[in-house]
DNA sequence: CTAGGGTTAG
């Protein structure tokens, strides 16, 4: 791809350091003039790792509460704390994690249990079991971790690093416990999605006499929110208004949150109005759940009420609100709400900046979105990169995307996996081999390959650029594919008209226990389709309400609407449609008109016409449809009605759809009988009228020649009519009869005028079918100018 | 020890 002028390549990433996140390393001449001198020389992950064993020796074999000092047990030999010190800031140092600025003077402090406890639940933030577990072994090198608040800080500790088993284990060796351990404890299995645990740890807390308090209701509601348990989560509701516990804010707010979550707007609006202290937590409950039900203008109403009620809103509130305004697609409300901000100097953090970037995206505005990183300076984070990429993305900027993923690396901006997926379909959108080999190579550099995300938009990514091999390579180096892996081999089998391959690999898919979800359909509805197989097709529509329990969209009927209607079986089409559970769409309708026109049944068709007109009075591809279908009939008088008609209701002809004609001369083709459907005869013919598309377009095309200007798109317009004139070859295998559409538009690459040589080498195998219409790639290389191909 | 927010793949 010409337009993308940066190189990458394993030489020039390797100055670029991927994703350590080295947070402010803190007062390094402080930490320096407490270091020994010979750790200088030591291998401080190996201290490291030896402690962390003999941690884990403890707290599973030992139980930490009868042991009254770690050094008499030989649990930690003649290790000096300035050892241990210099050992954590190398750890910290390692792991990018601040170390605490008191952490050294430890030596003096040890016995100060709140001190111990403060640093304990610092780590816990930071995620941090490594300094955390050496903290652990301080503690029971002094024998003070048989405190109660002190095993509460381990477990909690434990808890939030995720080592829920360590967790555990030192609360059953604590010799008391009060409400705080086991609301830690809890926590820490609604954490890491143990609810069964959680709960059972709850109703033990009754046996012990030990009486829940609002925090632990309050952490047992938001994890039912977390594992959708919606019933356990009503009930816990009946005990804390039995407790009165419902009015305490932090209750009512994780009750509104799961409210929401599911959902239940009424609920979440009784409670919030019977609310006498509505806190801006409170506030912003409500309006991320009429967020999350895509009210958005109700989320504003709310986000006003709120205002006028005299709470200002924080940073959670204004993402949310920002957010809406982007969802409304109205730019006024977003406008004044980002004018607020920056009056208030409020557009400054992380999360609203990002979120304004977000917004500004979603409305379609690019410029205002780059201007609003530009703005942010080095604040920016990896997620308001990402957001700027994945706005150009889904806007149709691709290269605008490439060039900032090129400015982000250049910035030592660190990409996370999202950066790299989103980077990846903006590669499948070009699409450019190229660029997605060296997006291959960052990923594999980056120590991302076994990430399932990326992995699946690497698939996606070589399928869309016509490397099916390189997708099914990316593939089977996944150690556990999941449902999404599944469905992008399942998809670019499909796309590429290898429709069996695509049916044997959906059964090897459910063989291996993989439920198909919805997409697997699409798919492989699809396939049946392309493949004529209508039996299959029917059945295996059948079985995805009966044996997955799939309800079928709008997609999956028009999939089916295109089984019958391609096989030329009109009438079953037609009966299908009538027999919908659903109001048929236009999309739904569509396929069965392309079908008319493809057998030729003008009445049916007319019909059909009128349908789609009905619901999309505008729909241009019905008139362009019908004006072919009567052409190839010969009924020339309705042709010129047809184009009377569009232009009188002002129909707009999109890009992409042509008359049945090239200048003065038609060509139509039928691929012949079934036995010999590809004759030389037609090779001869489509090439002459490939020479006849140089010539006629080759200067009355208001295109420049391709490749010329960086961050122009000539590139993908030249794709897009390759892709015509591949819709000359790449019908070859339809059913007998059917009519070979013909463009007028085509282009070759006017720099070297090599498509002509590809063209006429190309086989079946390298026509990838796509939709309706095909594109094609070259295996080897491509033009000589460049590596578009 | 507790509630609330921003970016991905099909």
């Amino acid at each position: 791809m010409m337009a993308v002028t940066w190189k990458m390549s394993w030489r020039s990433s390797h100055s670029c350091s991927f994703p350590c996140n080295v947070k402010d390393p803190l007062e390094p001449q402080r930490i320096r003039n407490f270091r020994i001198d010979h750790l200088r020389s030591k291998n401080a992950c190996k201290v490291l790792d030896k402690i962390a064993q003999r941690i884990n020796l403890s707290v599973s074999e030992l139980g930490i509460a009868h042991i009254a000092t770690g050094s008499e047990k030989g649990i930690i030999n003649d290790t000096d704390f300035g050892e241990i010190s210099g050992t954590i800031y190398d750890a910290c140092q390692e792991q990018g994690v601040n170390a605490m600025p008191g952490l050294l003077y430890w030596e003096g402090n040890l016995i100060d249990k709140k001190y111990i406890t403060g640093q304990l639940s610092y780590y816990s933030r930071e995620g941090n079991l490594g300094v955390g577990k050496i903290c652990h072994a301080l503690l029971i090198k002094t024998g003070i971790c048989g405190d109660t608040i002190v095993g509460t800080a381990l477990v909690n500790m434990y808890a939030k690093c995720g080592e829920i088993h360590s967790a555990m284990m030192v609360f059953n060796g604590m010799h008391s416990v009060d409400v705080a351990s086991y609301n830690c404890l809890i926590s820490g299995f609604l954490g890491n999605g143990m609810f069964d645990e959680a709960l059972g740890f709850f109703a033990e807390m009754g046996v012990r006499e030990i009486r829940p308090n609002h925090y632990t209701y309050s952490i047992m509601i938001s994890g039912c929110g977390s594992v959708l348990a919606i019933d356990e989560g009503i009930q816990l509701h009946a005990h804390a208004v039995k407790l009165q516990y419902v009015l305490n804010g932090v209750v009512a707010n994780s009750l509104l949150t799961l409210y929401c979550k599911f959902g239940m707007m009424e609920d979440a609006h009784s409670l919030f109005q019977s609310l006498p202290e509505k806190n801006i937590v409170s506030w912003t409950a409500i309006i991320s759940g009429l967020y999350q039900q895509r009210a958005f203008e109700k989320a504003l109403l709310q986000f006003y009420l709120m205002r006028q009620n005299g709470l200002e809103p924080n940073e959670h509130t204004l993402t949310i609100a920002l957010s809406c305004c982007g969802g409304v697609k109205q730019f006024d409300n977003g406008y004044a709400l980002h004018a607020q901000l920056v009056k208030n100097g409020m557009d400054s953090g992380v999360f609203v900046g990002t979120a304004i970037i977000d917004m500004y995206t979603e409305l379609g505005q690019m410029d205002n979105a780059g201007k609003q990183l530009q703005g942010m300076g080095t604040i920016a984070s990896v997620v308001s990169w990402n957001a700027l990429i994945a706005g150009f993305v889904h806007n149709d900027k691709i290269e605008e995307a490439l060039d900032s993923f090129h400015k982000m690396l250049v910035e030592n901006v660190p990409s996370n996996e999202y950066s790299f997926s989103i980077i990846l379909k903006a590669c499948s959108s070009l699409p450019s081999l190229s660029t997605s080999k060296q997006i291959h190579c960052w990923v594999v550099k980056a120590n991302f390959e076994r990430n399932l995300h990326i992995a699946s938009s690497l698939i996606e990514a070589y399928a869309k650029c016509g490397n099916l091999h390189d997708a099914e390579n990316v593939f089977y180096q996944i150690s556990m594919p999941d449902i999404v892996s599944w469905n992008c081999l399942v998809k670019a089998y499909s796309q590429h008209g290898y429709f069996r391959k695509a049916l044997s690999l959906f059964r090897k898919m459910v063989v291996e226990g993989i439920k198909p979800s919805s997409s697997t359909f699409l798919a492989v509805l699809s396939s049946c389709s392309h493949c004529g197989i209508v039996q299959e097709g029917k059945e295996l529509f059948e079985s995805m309400l009966m044996n997955y329990n799939i309800i079928p969209e709008d997609t999956h009927y028009s999939c089916m609407v295109d089984l019958f209607s391609r096989s030329g079986q009109l009438e079953d089409a037609l009966d299908f449609i009538k027999r919908l559970p659903i109001k048929p769409t236009a999309s739904i309708w569509r396929p069965l008109l392309a079908g008319c026109r493809c057998h030729s049944n003008v009445q049916l068709g007319e019909y059909v016409a009128k349908r789609i007109l009905e619901l999309e009075s505008h729909d241009a591809s019905v008139y362009v449809t019908m004006s072919n279908m009567y052409f190839e009939v010969g009924r020339l008088a309705d042709v010129v009605k047809q184009r009377e008609l569009m232009t009188l209701k002002e129909v707009k002809k999109e890009p992409g759809y042509s008359w049945m004609e090239v200048k003065s001369k038609t060509y139509k083709f039928f691929s012949g009988d079934k036995t010999h459907p590809q004759t030389p005869e037609i090779y001869d013919l489509l090439e002459k009228l490939m020479i006849d598309f140089k010539d006629t377009n080759h200067d009355s095309s208001n295109m420049s020649a391709p490749h010329t200007q960086p961050g122009q798109n000539h590139d993908r317009k030249l794709l897009y009519h390759s892709e015509k004139l591949a819709v000359c070859f790449g019908l070859l295998n339809l059913p007998a009869g059917t009519p070979i559409r013909v463009y007028k538009n085509i282009r070759v690459c006017s720099d070297c005028h090599e498509t002509m040589k590809h063209i006429s080498k190309l086989s079946k195998r390298d026509v990838i079918l796509r939709d309706n219409y095909r594109f094609h790639h070259f295996k080897q290389g491509g033009c000589s100018c460049g590596d578009f191909w």
